[in-house]
DNA sequence: CGGGCATTTGAGCAAGATCAAAATGGGTGG
DNA sequence: CCACCCATTTTGATCTTGCTCAAATGCCCG
């Protein structure tokens, strides 16, 4: 990218944040939430039910940006939390507007970046419609540890995992008791390491193989 | 929108496509497709599994557009098919890239446009993570009225609807007996009336209050 | 009339939920 | 260093929702 954009992206920078582990960063149908980009430590998105009942939609890792829905419709639509200690950039209201007018040439990568963003949800819908509980632990776990390996965060053949079993079955639609026998399951296998806030995948290409999980799958439907 | 731009969309447009029921738009996987704006007629994106279960995405109404992750990953990450005979409007394949740089005033719509289609699949990824089956049931066909209603699909207190129970079930993550038992609960309560293809609401009120479902209408849409 | 779908019904079953309680394990303040 | 607190994980028992399997019914269309 060239210093120029550089620079007028830096322009646009309200502040550089830190915020706790658990903090709220969106509030869940808030007006007046900002656009922000992650630099350090894990969050989540999610929506809930008037009763209390939750689904995290995303985890996000260092590199996402969050609030483009806040920014672009009246009122955010999800909520969004910090699992560990973060580091955010913050970013004035209209930043997207103006930067497609002005940038214009940038503008072609948000729209990257957000049909990216839909592809994974869909992905994560997938799971949990059709997906059983150990293919969806599995799943999640293959898939987390691949975006932590690739954000650098593998030391000693394990990546830090801050997700609580209740965070797991917030996000896969299961009860956080069942979780953690699946997980029980998983471990007794062989398949996984998950303990102390850190996980290490034991056998990869079992557990691919569990989460019926491949990445260039050409899932052809039989003729109906 | 200004004449000039209508102008260089129509010379983006390949061409105006019939296709029949049942047929396939999108093939899941598919490397050479194209970006698709929905003329008339009813259509769905979904993914499958190997084995051949299947997640609907997403419900297409006239207006929909579809491909836009096609043309900008490699290959397209889901399917979609026809539920009706539909019309296609039908654009080259790099038309989004070329648009973002020759009319980026129309690239902040589409930035736009990719942020509600990505609230859209969260909002059912809530839904089929957390809510239960008749929860389900009554949300979706909550959800496809009104999209009718204002897609002005409304005649004589009903809706067209072409989706079978298997596409409900795919939709929601159910069985499709299940499917069938709840939809005969919501008819024995009069809250739905449900055959020959269309959808009538007895008591929506009813049903918002079954289904937990309180959201304010879908802002409206730019572009087409 | 007959073949293919879609819908419906019934029976049995199982995956996963719920409820309750015990064990673990830091973290904190005394 | 210890005692205590609170969140998290684990275990056990029971129950329910929704699935599977199977077959019947209805329906459209050639």
């Amino acid at each position: 990218m060239a210093a120029e954009q550089l620079g007028w992206i830096d322009a646009r920078k309200l502040g550089q944040l830190r915020r706790p582990a658990g903090s709220v960063l969106i509030t869940e149908g808030g007006t007046d939430e900002r656009l922000y980009t992650l630099l350090s430590g894990w969050a989540f998105r999610f929506k809930s039910l008037p009763d209390g009942r939750r689904q995290i939609l995303n985890i996000l890792l260092p590199g996402d940006t969050m609030g483009v829905q806040a920014e672009l419709l009246s009122a955010s639509p999800h909520g969004a939390e910090a699992l560990t200690d973060v580091d955010l950039c913050a970013f004035r209201r209209d930043t997207l507007l103006v930067l497609s007018r002005e940038h214009p040439e940038l503008s072609f990568d948000l729209i990257w970046l957000a049909a990216l963003g839909e592809k994974l949800t869909d992905d994560v819908l997938l799971s949990v419609g059709r997906r059983n509980a150990t293919e969806r632990v599995a799943m999640l776990l293959v898939h987390l540890y691949r975006r932590a390996v690739s954000a650098g965060l593998k030391q000693d053949d394990s990546v830090p995992f801050p997700l609580t079993q209740m965070h797991l079955a917030d996000a896969l639609g299961l009860s956080h008791v069942h979780v953690n026998r699946v997980l029980q399951g998983l471990r007794k296998g062989g398949l996984v390491r998950l303990s102390e806030g850190r996980l290490g995948i034991g056998d990869l290409r079992a557990l691919r193989r569990v989460a019926d999980y491949w990445d260039q799958p050409p899932p052809r439907r039989p003729l109906l």
